[in-house]
DNA sequence: TATTATACATACATTTCTGTACGTATGTAG
DNA sequence: CTACATACGTACAGAAATGTATGTATAATA
């Protein structure tokens, strides 16, 4: 088989982004042959160098499909979405991350590989700077949130917004990381909504009604 | 050089262990060549196959090396510590966490290289269900410091030992994988104390004394 | 002091992966 | 219908890493 129609060729692309999800999480992206995953496509290593031009590319693509979507919708939705209070769009945000791991399947498969399944080393190493500095705007966003929050009286008095910003982007992270380890715990819907409710809780006013100004 | 003496091979051994952390470090696990931490330090692959069997052992005598005396310090010289309070004892661990990664510079590299230089599969995939092991172990024994902090009036009203631990294994975790990525955000001691105050804050009886009772 | 086990260095065989060059059959455009 | 670009498959050369076998000088030991 051979120079099949345009589609068809589009075809085999996603074949060989999916087989090499696959083998990535099997055995590890720098363990990996290009041969392996072209054996679990069906098809030769012709046909990678065809569509990528080496691994890092191929890996870097099945990064891509799933990444982008991912941040989007989440911290430029959620957290400017003007329909509800600062601390509601934030119990929002955290509600939808878990829910969309939890059902995602390939996109947790992919953050396992991010995870658990690669090395960040040599030209990796930018990766990790980017995330990063997603992080500090995830950060920024976070905070001008807690911001909001308390104009609106609605935050616990006594705490800081960049000190809050903090520690939920830490409960995010330390959330996430455990979800994709496969911790039992975090894994119970129950629990884990428990958890966000504690989480958002812990930063609004005990048990007064917020103020309407300063 | 040959067969110095048994001190002198013993420090060949240590010469290949800091030696491979250096080097795992800068080019990732399973991209190094026992040729390349031979040559860091300055012996042969012969040597290296003297004192370890392969890569694989090689990297879990690092490994071990730093993870046994931190672990064993924590969880159980300061979760049961009966000097001081129960929050007090959660407030001094998470302090003492903190701490520990920030001044021990070889601890942090070895954990960066966990984190972030390594693939676990095959072999090293029993590694993750281990650590997935000792944070349940972790999250149990701070689930009875909780408990102990509700028996002694301590915590807050309607918080749940069991959502309280979860949420505070989830906060180490997250500080941790933050601190190990270099965020900026996480290495001011100041705003790491204050996180840590506010974490143990959240949890406590809002403005009262605790009760001295059931 | 002679012997043996130790602590390496050296050399070799084997495997494995990569990148590229080349072949080839089929859409597709003119 | 011809010609070219496309979408692969195949074959090859080179590098690199692994494990092992072997050499060897010294420390330990009797």
């Amino acid at each position: 088989m051979v120079r099949r129609t345009k589609e068809e060729a589009e075809q085999t692309r996603r074949q060989i982004l999916a087989a090499a999800r696959q083998v990535f999480h099997e055995r590890g992206v720098g363990n990996t042959s290009l041969e392996q995953i072209a054996q679990a496509a069906g098809v030769t290593r012709g046909a990678i160098y065809w569509h990528f031009v080496n691994k890092e590319d191929l890996f870097k693509a099945m990064c891509q499909k799933v990444t982008i979507p991912f941040l989007d919708r989440m911290d430029y939705t959620l957290l400017v979405d003007p329909s509800s209070t600062p601390l509601e769009r934030l119990r929002n945000f955290l509600l939808q991350i878990t829910t969309t791991v939890q059902q995602d399947e390939c996109l947790r498969c992919t953050m396992e590989i991010l995870n658990f399944k690669c090395e960040y080393v040599g030209e990796m190493e930018k990766d990790l700077a980017d995330y990063i500095e997603r992080n500090e705007e995830f950060l920024d966003k976070l905070e001008r949130t807690y911001a909001a929050a308390r104009r609106a009286g609605q935050l616990r008095p006594g705490l800081a917004p960049r000190i809050a910003a903090l520690e939920t982007l830490v409960f995010v992270t330390g959330l996430l990381r455990l979800r994709l380890l496969g911790m039992p715990a975090v894994q119970r819907a129950h629990d884990v909504r428990a958890m966000i409710d504690a989480h958002v809780r812990s930063r609004q006013c005990p048990q007064r009604e917020p103020a309407t100004t300063t």
